[in-house]
DNA sequence: TCCCATTTGTGCGTATGTATC
DNA sequence: GGATACATACGCACAAATGGG
């Protein structure tokens, strides 16, 4: 239950509530989370209150909003792995509008930029890559 | 100007102006971004408008809000580099609430996470911290 | 095809609180 | 204390897309 005389914002505490459900795995990846009007219904608060939960969630990455179809559990560990050399640099930065569009990214997912020794960088998207120095050896 | 008639919804335009006068150059780090009453007069919208287009530009990591002094540009590459060895591997996504205050981090800025070879994880702040394999030679 | 219910997207107005200057 | 500016929260309305009958 959320308390409204808390110092917490309600949204805060939806969020809150919704991303321990998810991190703790009562709510697991595709699992469709309550629709707006119901958890309006639910936390006894308006729909604004509820929209700005679930923006935090959205911007945490964890959560997939396909309108109007409903908001999504969004939660799985990098599956592609691309390989460093010596001298690469990585980073990562927020996408702009253009990069998401390109690399089909949803939103609260984050770049991995690689910087190779040559100067060109390579852009990947943060939920699905990770980087790594060839494992011991070559 | 922005078109109210537009595909384009009306606070994206905000945001998209706002950004490419970042990304140009035209308002560099540090700058203060016009206040949000000023913004509803330019482009003759409600502040619910205006406030959408600045949390577009805070979830890209691009602004900073300072309730109640402005809000302002951040614009700045990596300064630190952490140092990657053989088989470490890096990957991002974004900090839960708790992360961004245990490391001190704005909205809109990932993590950059190294897993050593040992297993043992490290997490910094995407805005300030790149990764390298120890530049050749090493 | 069409209608309808559901659900999210966008945008308006208003009010109040709080921190800074 | 007052002015400014951002934060939170309410209500309302309409649009648009989807899925089912």
């Amino acid at each position: 239950m959320i308390d409204p005389t808390s110092d917490r914002a309600q949204y805060r505490q939806i969020a809150d509530d919704l991303r321990a459900a998810i991190l703790s795995g009562r709510l697991t990846h595709g699992d469709r989370v309550p629709s707006e009007e119901r958890l309006c219904q639910e936390h006894g608060v308006s729909r604004t209150t509820v929209r700005k939960a679930i923006d935090v969630l959205k911007s945490e990455g964890l959560v997939e909003v396909r309108a109007p179809r409903g908001t999504f559990v969004r939660n799985a560990p990098p599956t592609e792995t691309v390989q460093l050399r010596r001298g690469d640099r990585v980073r990562t930065r927020m996408p702009i509008p253009g990069e998401r569009q390109e690399l089909d990214m949803r939103e609260g997912v984050p770049l991995l930029i690689i910087t190779r020794t040559d100067g060109k960088e390579e852009q990947y998207p943060g939920d699905r890559t990770q980087a790594q120095q060839g494992p011991a050896g070559k």
